[in-house]
DNA sequence: TTTCCTCAATTGATATACTAATATATGAAT
DNA sequence: ATTCATATATTAGTATATCAATTGAGGAAA
C-alpha cells in the first residue's frame, strides 16, 4: 500500500493543466534511436537490399544490447514501410513498392510546386545568396564527379527553398515520402550525365524565385520534378528481385 | 551448439532472393495494435485533453496486458506526434501546435488541388455518381443536423476524389497530416451554419470534376481548404492550456 | 511564512524470459 | 526422383524484472 498518495491520477474532475513540461530534452541518445538511425542508413542506401530477412537477435548482440531496443527501432523502420515483419516468420527489408513510385512523385511536385511559389513570394536577399551558393556547391561537385556530395547538395537546394518558403515541415515530409524513390534510384546509378542536366533544371527555379515570379517558379519546379517520373520505369528488369512486382 | 545448420545467415555471397512472403496477414490483430487504435481514437476524439498525463501501467492494467505492448503502442502515437515522451519524467497527450497549423493546412491545400485536378482528367460515369451520392448523404446529414455523420460523408468526398484522382495514397497521407487540425477543430465544435457551407463549396468542385475541367476544379478545391487557413485563428484565446503557445 | 533538503514512488529505458506459431531441413514413404 | 510427414530451431509477441533519473510531497531550517 502507497504510503503516499499517488503522484497522479485521473479520477479526479479532469485536472486537465496537468504538469508544465520539464527537461527539454525529448528522447535524444537513446539505444533505440541510434540502431534506428543506423538501420535505416543501411536500408535507403542498400546495404541491406531488399527481400532480405533481418534478425532482430542478430542486431541486439552486435550491438550488445537486448532485444528491445532494437525493436523499438525496427517498428518504426515498419511504419516507415522501409521493413516488412511477418508475425512468428520473420522480418524482412521491403522490396521497393515500384507501383507507388509514380504517387510518390506526383505527392513531391505538388507539395514543391507550392514551396517554389512560396519562396518566390518571401525571398529575402540573404536567402538567395544562400540558395546561390548552395547550386555553386553543387556545381563542384558535378564538376569532381562526386555523387554523394552532389546528392547531398541537391537535397539542400530543395530543403532551402522549403526553408525561403516558411514551410521547413514540408521538406520534412517530402522525405519521409520519397524515401523509396531514393532507394530505387540508388539501382541506376551511373547517370553521370544526369547531374548537369539537374543543375540546368536548377537554375530557372533559382532565376524564377529571384525574379519574384511564383507561377514561373512553381512551373520551373515541376518541370524539374516530372524528369523524375520519366527516369523511373527503366531499370525494373534487372535485379527483379528487388521490387514488389505487379503480379 | 545447434545440431543443424542455422536456417539463414547473412555471411554467405548474398542469398539476395531470399524467401517468398509466407501468409499474407502482415501484423494484424495484436494486442499492441488494437490498444494503438483505441488510444489514437481517444486521442483524436479529445476524450484525453492535451497536456493530460498518460500512464502506461495505468493503461496496462486496464487492458490486463503487461507495459510492452502498450508501450508499442505509446511509442507510434509519439511518432505521430499525438503524445510526447518526457524521459524519466512521464508521458503527456500533446498540445495542439498551433503554430504548425497553417503550414498543415498549406499541404492539404496543394495535395488536393492535385487531386481534384486529375480526378477531372479521369473521372468515370459511375465514379462520378458515387460523389454526387456521397454528397447527397451529406446533404442529408446536413439537415438532420448530424455533425458526426456529416464529418463523416465529408471525409468521404475528399478520399473519393482522391481514389478517382489514381492516387488514394495521397489521402492517407492527408490523413496522417490533419490530425492536429481535426484536433483543433473538434474545440471549435459548434459551426452548424458551417455545414450548408462546405455543401456549397463541395457542389462547384464536383461540377468542375463532370465538367471535366481540371483547373476548375484544383482552383475550386483550393478556395474550399483556404476557408479552413481562416476558421483557424478564432478561438486560440479559450482553454489555452489546449495549445502549445508561441511563447 | 519561506526556503531548502530528503526520500519514497513513479517513470522511461532496457534486460531477460516465456509462448505459440511457423518455416524448413531431414527422413520416410511412394 | 517426388511427395509427404515430422521434428527442430527460429521467430514475433508478450510478460516480467531491473535500474537510474526525476518528481513532488513532507519536514526541517531560516
Amino acid at each position: 500500500m502507497p504510503s503516499r498518495a499517488p503522484r497522479k491520477q485521473a479520477p479526479a474532475p479532469r485536472p486537465v493543466v496537468a504538469r508544465m513540461r520539464r527537461n527539454g530534452r525529448p528522447r535524444g541518445a537513446t539505444a533505440a534511436s541510434r540502431i534506428y538511425a543506423d538501420l535505416r542508413a543501411e536500408l535507403v542506401s542498400l546495404v541491406r537490399r531488399p527481400g532480405e530477412p533481418i534478425s532482430e537477435t542478430q542486431i541486439a548482440t552486435a550491438y550488445g544490447v537486448s532485444r528491445t531496443p532494437v525493436r523499438e527501432a525496427i517498428l518504426k523502420l515498419s511504419d516507415e514501410g522501409l521493413v516488412e515483419i511477418f508475425p512468428q516468420s520473420g522480418i524482412f527489408v521491403s522490396r521497393i513498392p515500384v507501383a507507388t513510385l509514380p504517387e510518390t512523385i506526383i505527392i513531391r511536385k505538388s507539395l514543391e510546386e507550392t514551396t517554389a511559389r512560396m519562396a518566390a513570394e518571401h525571398a529575402t536577399s540573404s536567402q538567395l545568396l544562400n540558395l546561390h551558393a548552395t547550386l555553386e556547391r553543387q556545381r563542384e561537385a558535378c564538376a569532381a564527379k562526386d555523387r554523394e556530395a552532389f546528392h547531398q547538395a541537391d537535397e539542400m537546394f530543395h530543403a532551402g527553398i522549403a526553408e525561403v518558403a516558411g514551410y521547413p515541415g514540408i521538406w520534412k515530409l517530402i522525405l519521409q515520402v520519397k524515401v523509396h524513390v531514393d532507394r530505387y534510384r540508388r539501382l541506376t546509378l551511373p547517370q553521370i550525365g544526369r547531374m548537369s542536366e539537374v543543375i540546368a533544371e536548377h537554375e530557372p527555379i533559382l532565376a524564377a524565385i529571384e525574379r519574384r515570379n511564383p507561377d514561373a517558379a512553381g512551373a520551373a519546379m515541376a518541370s524539374h520534378l516530372e524528369r523524375l517520373l520519366d527516369d523511373i520505369s527503366e531499370i525494373q528488369t534487372l535485379n527483379p528481385e528487388y521490387f514488389d512486382q505487379p503480379t
